[in-house]
DNA sequence: GATGCGTGGAA
DNA sequence: TTTCCAAGCAT
């Protein structure tokens, strides 16, 4: 049994004392439970992540519960997490879990990548964290860690620079305890060895690390730079009865807010516009990670008439009772609350 | 390789 | 206020 790297042993170590050992997915780590928290932490932080987790399991605790629901039920659980891309991916894998797979979440490299929405860190950290096989994981916080330790020049998502976070993330992780491990290099990152102002003081890999014996631990890894973020104006228009009941429609499967319901947006929803009476709402901004959007909204009040003259499928609601039952974006949540 | 995809929190 | 970006993946 070849013995861990010191960098390994002093991972383990620091999480024994120092980790986080109460997230609610990891008692027990079951293989679904890694699977759904994996899902969800991507690009998402812990403290955002567990409310949405717990309610997601109390509806869907299983694969099978998961693969007979609906689209729209998965996706109003998931509405206010973002990226929604990801809630697909995860009913389309659920799915073929319960056909292919017998209703579980295979256990190879092979099968899981093959699966909508899990890539190589994934799948490596449900092998090693559900499954105990020594599988490496290579998220941000281990990308980090290692650049920064070793000294790895690059953007931390360029060829040449996965190329040797790779090799170097399988050579630490260890055979017998892989399933600490993962889990430890990940919260000795996110806790840690943190992007901005790192607890070096406090580090027990100090004497190795690369960028603290250079002292450029702010410049590792190093950063892209981003291009300006573009400015967009969306329109929504808000139809409403006298009833208070408003119209939504459900967004496209492609595309920001994709499955999930909206407003009408762009143009408006009915050619006969000038009938009615509309009100202009306060525009307001929303920020996302490639775009600054303004949102604006006109709110039509429709009356009692006749209705047919609206070109979008679409339901009426009552605007307390949306969310509750429809997956809507964030904006809209707001827009509602101002109604 | 570059781009699209959300949201909330920190500085 | 503005900027940055957090447990990535798919196209």
């Amino acid at each position: 049994m070849p013995k861990n790297s010191p960098f390994t042993d002093a991972i383990l170590s620091w999480y024994d004392r120092n980790g986080r050992h109460d997230l609610p997915w990891q008692h027990p780590a079951s293989p679904y439970d890694v699977w759904l928290s994996e899902t969800m932490l991507q690009q998402t932080q812990v403290a955002t992540v567990i409310d949405y987790f717990q309610r997601f399991k109390s509806k869907f605790p299983d694969i099978p519960s998961l693969a007979q629901a609906s689209l729209d039920e998965v996706m109003q659980l998931w509405a206010g997490l973002g990226y929604y891309r990801r809630a697909k991916h995860l009913h389309e894998a659920a799915k073929i879990m319960a056909k292919k797979h017998s209703g579980r979440v295979p256990s190879s490299l092979e099968d899981l990548m093959a699966l909508p929405g899990i890539g190589q860190s994934t799948a490596g950290a449900i092998l090693s964290i559900a499954y105990q096989k020594p599988c490496a994981i290579l998220d941000g916080n281990v990308k980090r860690v290692l650049c920064r330790h070793y000294g790895i020049r690059g953007w931390p998502d360029s060829t040449l620079t996965l190329k040797q976070l790779w090799p170097l993330a399988e050579s630490l992780t260890p055979n017998k305890d892989c399933h600490r491990y993962a889990q430890a290099i990940m919260d000795f990152g996110a806790v840690l060895c943190t992007r901005n102002k790192p607890n070096c003081q406090a580090c027990p890999i100090q004497k190795s690390c690369y960028a603290f014996l250079q002292q450029c631990i702010e410049q590792l890894p190093e950063k892209k730079p981003r291009a300006k973020v573009p400015e967009k104006t969306l329109h929504f228009w808000i139809l409403q009865r006298d009833n208070g009941d408003i119209f939504l429609t459900q967004r496209p499967p492609l595309g920001i807010w994709a499955s999930l319901w909206a407003f009408p947006e762009g143009e408006p929803p009915m050619s006969n516009l000038a009938e009615y009476h509309k009100q202009t709402l306060s525009p307001f901004l929303h920020l996302l990670t490639h775009f600054r959007l303004t949102i604006k909204a006109t709110l039509v009040h429709i009356g009692k008439q006749n209705l047919a003259e609206i070109k979008l499928a679409g339901t009426w609601c009552a605007p307390h009772t949306v969310g509750k039952t429809l997956g809507v974006p964030k904006p809209i949540t707001k827009l509602i609350t101002q109604l």
